[in-house]
DNA sequence: GCGATATCTTACTGGCGGTAAGTACTATGG
DNA sequence: CCATAGTACTTACCGCCAGTAAGATATCGC
């Protein structure tokens, strides 16, 4: 009985499954192993990658990517929430080589600046796609690093004797700002991550202070 | 012949045209009035709204859409340029009304946050939206602020005898905080506009300089 | 052994972006 | 004044994809 399968069973792991459940007694693939899939297929897909390339790249169906993740939006999170933590530990790993002020900034900006650039389609993928619920998903991913940014921040001030309720919106803005201009140094620019980083922690350490004239120029 | 119509042809605007060339001599929808419909459409409906949707809003079908202004990332597109130039007037107007420094300062980002929260959604549907050209098109869209702001940026350096070299990437840098912060402050603050963008001077104008300790805390 | 349950697949639905084909009015040459 | 060309709409369709229901085949409890 069943005498035409379990031919080419092997070959790559590209084989289709026939319907019905395979022999073993775990799940085939985790949710770990489809949100990798889903990296690589956005890696190489672009943004705008199908569920069903994702479900391909781990060697599943689609409702398998639905019954692991979720849907789109979930999958979307998820891979949110890994991209802020690479950001977070690419940041704590700059700044651990002990640095001193100023040098600290640029380090952790340099860091987010290469780490948004690594994986630059899954940037895009993480912050594109519009519905409804956009705004909470892109804050909700925003606020993945602004959170323990804040922390940091209101630290800071605090140990400097300065009010620190300033600590949430600078830390969505610094995010913010980081954002951008990755997405136009990955895309337009071709001067050195360390330049950039120079230049943005010229903004916000000094500011604006001293540039904008006291009276208007005109 | 054709008895069966003509009836009820005045009711609301909101009839079924018959198929062909309608009587009058003219375009019945601009290329203007499309986009006015998109942006009530928007309005109404979120940044997710379908290009059909935006059609019935003009009172047309989707293939004068498409003829008008052409597939979702034009109209898209058309739409970023109506919203950035609502944001430099706003800019200038604030700036206009004498200021010095700081203020102005102020003044500017409060203005940018209260007319991105007066079309929220607008801004929404130009942000949003993945494909392989995403990237392209949200530059497109922050560089019609960018632009602009990095050459008074680099004035206001020239005139100060700095470096102006900085200019284009604080530029991006500035977008990119306005649009996180905006959206955060959109969506979950209820701090006043002047409050958060007091913050945000305090930010961008002394910066972290003094804030960030001179050695490792730990 | 054998039903209950778990884990897959195929197959379908609904909706939307985008386009082709059809229809009715206007303009122009003979 | 009619025929032909051109214009400005509509209906109707295609293809694609997110998300789900239904079907097939394995393991597990008794």
């Amino acid at each position: 009985m069943e005498c035409d399968v379990r031919r080419g069973e092997s070959l790559m792991d590209r084989v289709r499954r026939r319907p019905g459940r395979p022999t073993g007694r775990q799940h085939v693939v985790d949710r770990e192993r489809v949100l990798d899939a889903a990296e690589r297929a956005i890696a190489q897909y672009g943004a705008g990658v199908s569920i069903e390339a994702i479900a391909r790249e781990a060697g599943v169906t689609k409702p398998i990517v639905y019954a692991r993740v979720g849907k789109r939006t979930e999958v979307s999170d998820a891979l949110a929430q890994r991209l802020a933590d690479r950001l977070m530990e690419a940041s704590a790993t700059a700044i651990g080589a002990r640095r001193t002020g100023r040098t600290q900034l640029v380090a952790m900006i340099q860091s987010s600046l290469e780490t948004l650039a690594a994986h630059r389609e899954l940037f895009l993928f993480v912050t594109g796609g519009a519905s409804e619920e956009m705004p909470q998903r892109t804050l909700f991913l925003a606020a993945q690093s602004a959170k323990p940014m804040a922390d940091q921040i209101a630290a800071w001030r605090k140990a400097a004797g300065l009010d620190p309720s300033v600590a949430l919106t600078w830390a969505y803005g610094v995010v913010g700002l980081l954002n951008m201009v990755s997405l136009w140094w990955i895309t337009e620019s071709d001067e050195p991550a360390q330049r950039v980083a120079e230049q943005l922690a010229d903004l916000l350490w000094s500011g604006f202070a001293g540039v904008v004239p006291e009276r208007p120029a005109k």
